[in-house]
DNA sequence: TCGTTTTCTGGAACTGTTCCAGTTAACGGT
DNA sequence: ACCGTTAACTGGAACAGTTCCAGAAAACGA
C-alpha cells in the first residue's frame, strides 16, 4: 500500500532502478495475499507486462529484500515466502496440514514459546524460534578486517 | 547419550526395527556436534558399517524424527539439521556468516523477540518465530472426519 | 525356519534456487 | 536528445537437497 502510493518514488528512494518488471512486481505484491512465493509473483506479474523470466523475479525479490521493502521467510518444507509487512517484528503461524500462513504480533512480555498474542484459532503444537545474527568469531573477524 | 545407553532398547521401545544402519546412525548422532545434516550423518555412519545409501539415511532420520528421537530444524538457506536434544523447548541461534548453530534456552517471561536467555556472544539482528500447528479449517476437517 | 512386512539399494526425478554469458534497458552527463 | 556506462533481464544450464520408485535384502512374529 505504501508502495502503491508511488512505486516509482519508492524504488528510487531505495536506490533501485525503475523498470517495468519491478513496477509490476510491486503492484502484484500489493494485490496478492500477504505471503507469496516467487512462482505466484511471477505468474501474476507476467500477466501484466507480457514477458518476464523466472530469474528476473528472483533478482527483483532479492533487490526488494535487500532494500528492506520485503521480508523473506522460509518455513521448513516450503518455498521462500515474501511479505510486504516489514519494519515491525511480527511472527508467523503456519498450518502443518495446508500450509496456510498468517501473521501474529510479537508476544511481548509473554512466554514466547507457546502463546502468541492471537492464535487466530490455530491449534499450536510447536513454537520454533530462530535468532539470526553473527557468532562471536565472525564478529571478531569483520572487526579486525575493518581495522586493517 | 540416552540413546547410547542401550540403542537397541531405544529403537525397540519406539516401535522401530533394529538394523545395523539405525544403530550406526544413533551412534554417530551421539558423537557428532549437536546439529548435523543428513550428509554428515551419512558419511560418518557409512565409515562404520561399510555401505549405506543416502536414501537409507533420509529414511532413518525420518523414522527417528517420527518416533521423537530427534528434532528437525531447517533454518532458511540451509539443509535440514537434526539434533538429539528433544523434549525441551529450546531454540536456536544461527550465524548469518558461517552458519554456526547453537542452542539457547527458551526465554520464558522475556520479550521473545530480541533477547534469548544467553546470546552466547552472538550479535542478534532478528528473532524469527514460527508457530506450527493447524489452522481452524484443518482442525474442523479432521474433526468431522473423525466423527464420520 | 518360513512368510510377511519393513528397510535398504541404486537410480531417476523433482523443486526451488543459483550461475552464467549475452542482450536489453535505465540513468547521468553532455 | 543522444551516448556511454552500468545495472537489469533473458534463456538455458547447473546445482543442492530431497523424494519417488522398483527390486533385493534383512528383521521379526508365528
Amino acid at each position: 500500500m505504501t508502495e502503491l502510493a508511488d512505486p516509482v518514488a519508492t524504488l528510487r528512494s531505495h536506490g533501485l532502478r525503475v523498470t517495468a518488471a519491478r513496477l509490476a512486481v510491486l503492484d502484484v505484491l500489493d494485490e496478492l495475499p500477504p505471503h507469496v512465493t516467487v512462482e505466484q509473483v511471477e505468474e501474476r506479474a507476467r500477466d501484466r507486462i507480457g514477458a518476464l523470466s523466472t530469474q528476473a523475479v528472483y533478482d527483483i525479490m532479492r533487490a526488494l529484500h535487500g532494500a528492506g521493502l520485503v521480508r523473506r521467510i522460509e518455513p521448513a518444507g516450503s518455498a521462500a515466502l515474501f511479505e510486504t509487512r516489514v519494519g515491525d517484528n511480527h511472527h508467523h503461524l503456519v498450518c502443518r496440514d495446508c500450509g496456510r500462513t498468517v501473521d501474529v504480533d510479537c508476544a511481548v512480555g509473554e512466554t514466547p514459546c507457546l502463546a502468541p498474542n492471537a492464535a487466530a484459532g490455530f491449534e499450536i503444537d510447536e513454537a520454533e524460534v530462530i535468532f539470526w545474527g553473527r557468532c562471536p568469531d565472525c564478529v571478531k573477524q569483520s572487526e579486525s578486517r575493518r581495522r586493517a
